[in-house]
DNA sequence: GTCGTACATAACTTATGGGTTATACAACCT
DNA sequence: AGGTTGTATAACCCATAAGTTATGTACGAC
């Protein structure tokens, strides 16, 4: 239901880098602001910027320790977008390059009739 | 190497729904731009500047048919992007309930280095 | 060649994003 | 109370995104 502007949204917050750094980090465990900052050649309020748009997109929740905002990562819309583009996943999942290839010899084989038989044989032609 | 900027395009791509909906109708098979700018109360040209922001994120390329360019969805990029989300898995696959149990489980573990045999003991596991 | 169709490009508007600096707020310390 | 640290907010700048309408271009049909 929501679930578009759901993945608007995640979507649009990982496509930052600052942001999927940010994430990465987490992924080793909590981090105050400072911390999560220090990386990066970026103003302190830049960082808090893009940390509302985490926490806005559900990827990241905020503690409290003191003076301190702790933030841990929140997997939840990470899974949701997994999800969607597992509905992709039979596009890519059986050797993608080689279909590329098999096409431009599909092609050539039309146009010029000279590659007859020749099977391709490269790796792991599944099915 | 490139693989950020690619990330960078591909998720910025993905965060739009008409992209993410032109994708979807890809996925039944080539469309033309006008075939896949009907579903939409949205003028042409914005059809095909989104087409342009797939294009260049390498989501589609497109072909050449008398005066129809049909466009068929290039899955590289969405591999690349499951397979950075893929990174993240383990904090969804075991229950979001207990994320944080696991958090606790994997500093532990990463702080002692100590391969337990004991799967997955979801409380109670500080020793 | 002329016309119609399919699409792209140009020029423009408005909104949003990502950054800045300066300042305010909140919590601890003494 | 006053100072320090940690973080958030405000006000602003500039670039880009997403849409519009109008126009240009490529191709096929006649």
């Amino acid at each position: 239901m929501t679930t578009a502007r759901t993945l608007d949204s995640t979507f649009a917050a990982l496509a930052d880098p600052t942001r999927r750094a940010i994430l990465a980090r987490l992924s080793l465990g909590e981090a105050s602001v400072n911390e999560l900052a220090e990386p990066f050649a970026m103003s302190q309020p830049a960082i808090s910027k893009h940390l509302k748009v985490l926490e806005l997109a559900g990827l990241i929740s905020r503690g409290r320790d003191a003076q301190r905002r702790p933030c841990r990562i929140e997997a939840a819309p990470l899974a949701q977008a997994s999800g969607w583009l597992d509905n992709y996943r039979r596009f890519w999942e059986h050797s993608f390059a080689q279909l590329d290839d098999l096409l431009e010899e599909l092609k050539a084989e039309q146009a010029a009739a000279k590659k007859s038989t020749k099977r391709r044989n490269t790796k792991g032609d599944k099915t």
